[in-house]
DNA sequence: TAGATTGTTAATCGATTAACAATC
DNA sequence: TAGATTGTTAATCGATTAACAATC
């Protein structure tokens, strides 16, 4: 695949829902589903579920629809589910914690392997089964483990400080939840939470209500 | 305003990344700034920061570029932040206990008033100065103190409850964290921050290095 | 004045929606 | 077979980029 194949990052970002609402269709043990059905519960158009799944193949069947099972794993294939990462996180504060502590990314195939951070009152304590440890001792740890991805909880000031030691460590993705645009080569995935950005959007909507509403 | 004229949500999105950068330069002490110099820090083109600003008024000056702080209000004005909003946090675990520490929201505005448990080991204890309340209070406390934001970082089977309790008690807008999506009536405006989809958008990226490398 | 850079229109590009033949 | 629904092409819509006259 090169450039010219390759699918849009907006079609990439709506994966995710459709994994989502087809696991949930699969606990309540639903065998099929319409991509009308599927436009019901996401939000998205009928037409635009086929396009986006016709991305990656065929997975339908006319006059049937899709198997739910079956659209599950591939998508659970196509975003790459179906390995374990390594991960690791620095900034041992809530917000790491919070995340160490979320079974979900655990049961979703991301290993946490240990948390790291400067404050000698929190080095050596433990989230859950997880070390926090000195973060001068995480580059090391990162090459010896392996680690596929480095979790960024820090403050703003420290970000590019850890993005540095993770590229230089051999991550190959980095989660950021730091307020700051990191800077790395090319090829390093960087992945931003930022919380701000989404509560100032939040704020302007509430400001412009009247023009939003009933969409 | 009505609907003809509303600025698109893909716009409205960037403002926050245009407002960070502006801060940034008022600390520094930079007085204007063009666009394509704009475009160098934040990676939109010059091309479209001139059309997303001129949405909302000419700010610039021929010639000369943007007037730093005066773009900087500007904007904040735009994205509201000039107001201070109330807000209650349901979900006091780390989740929660994150948010009501971090310094940034409150000097953006947005004030935390409480947080609500359901966990009696909790309920009674302060993050801060920040009481941790029971969660059968919460309706009517956000009544009487006239709560304009409610944040949900409770596990996901809560989450639909208590948006039900914060739209009875008349919030306006809910920052969600919780991965699901919430049924609200069209007046609400539900910012959501589901964090399993990002993750899993990186891990696709990962998987698909090759073809996205170098943008 | 000359140079720089905006505001804005027009051109291009990409994403979404509509439509329908293919087929289960 | 008849009905349902996909996969896919074509039409539409919206967002981004290019270009340049206006003007500081």
């Amino acid at each position: 695949m090169n450039r010219e194949n390759r699918v849009s990052v907006t079609v990439i970002r709506r994966l995710p829902k459709y994994y989502r609402y087809l696991g949930e269709l699969l606990k309540k043990g639903t065998n099929r589903i319409s991509s009308q059905e599927l436009s019901k519960m996401t939000g998205f158009t009928a037409s635009q579920i086929r396009q986006d799944l016709n991305n990656f193949g065929g997975f339908g069947q006319q006059g049937y629809g899709y198997n739910v099972e079956e659209l599950h794993a591939q998508l659970g294939k196509i975003l790459g589910l179906n390995k374990v990462y390594k991960t690791v996180i620095a900034g041992a504060g809530n917000l790491g914690q919070a995340i160490a502590n979320y079974k979900g990314f655990q049961d979703a195939g991301f290993k946490i392997l240990a948390l790291f951070d400067k404050n000698p009152k929190l080095i050596g304590l433990r989230i859950r089964d997880l070390p926090i440890m000195d973060v001068d001792e995480m580059e090391e740890f990162i090459k010896e483990n392996e680690v596929d991805i480095g979790i960024i909880t820090t403050p703003k000031e420290n970000a590019q400080d850890i993005a540095d030691i993770y590229i230089r460590a051999g991550v190959k993705g980095i989660w950021n939840f730091a307020p700051a645009d990191l800077r790395v080569d090319d090829d390093i995935i960087v992945e931003n939470v930022h919380l701000n950005e989404s509560l100032f959007t939040l704020s302007y909507f509430l400001n412009n209500r009247q023009e939003y509403v009933r969409d």
